[in-house]
DNA sequence: GCCAACGTTGGC
DNA sequence: GCCAACGTTGGC
């Protein structure tokens, strides 16, 4: 199974407001980017995602789940876009700042660092495995 | 099809 | 608020 990363700002949608929507969850819109889209297709059910605080925070906070594989970004008028929905699974014990991932070499090839403008992207499972281990969760 | 100008993201 | 990275637009 393939992981994942989300970013959002948490002035637009924030992680507890993801909580908030509890088992039904919610779409994940306004993806504009076409690396992006590409990462949202391959997404499949019951895949996990972190989820990441932009600019407030810069930290990955919580986990979700893909409920919802690729459709048309209601959001999106062109139609060239797509949105999957996503679900809370649990928030991490301690938040992963991204200082603390600049600090960890084993994580220097993560996409957060190498492309940083990328709002969708893969995690690699070592990549998961130890974010998950410094964040105080199970993988 | 190239590339300069411009806009956006996101860290600092 | 600044700026680097990078995607997009539009003239040629």
């Amino acid at each position: 199974m393939a992981c994942w990363l989300v970013k959002s700002e948490p002035s637009a949608w924030s992680w507890d407001e993801q909580v908030e929507k509890g088992a039904a969850g919610e779409a994940w819109t306004g993806v504009r980017n076409h690396t992006a889209k590409q990462n949202l297709m391959k997404m499949r059910n019951g895949e996990r995602a972190f989820f990441y605080h932009s600019n407030e925070g810069k930290e990955i906070v919580g986990i979700v789940e893909i409920i919802r594989e690729a459709y048309p970004d209601p959001t999106d008028a062109s139609g060239a876009f797509v949105c999957v929905d996503v679900r809370a699974r649990r928030a991490l014990a301690r938040p992963v700042t991204l200082a603390a991932i600049k600090a960890e070499k084993r994580l220097a090839d993560m996409a957060l660092i190498r492309q940083s403008r990328l709002s969708v992207q893969p995690v690699t499972a070592a990549e998961w495995a130890l974010v998950c281990k410094m964040g105080g969760v199970a993988p």
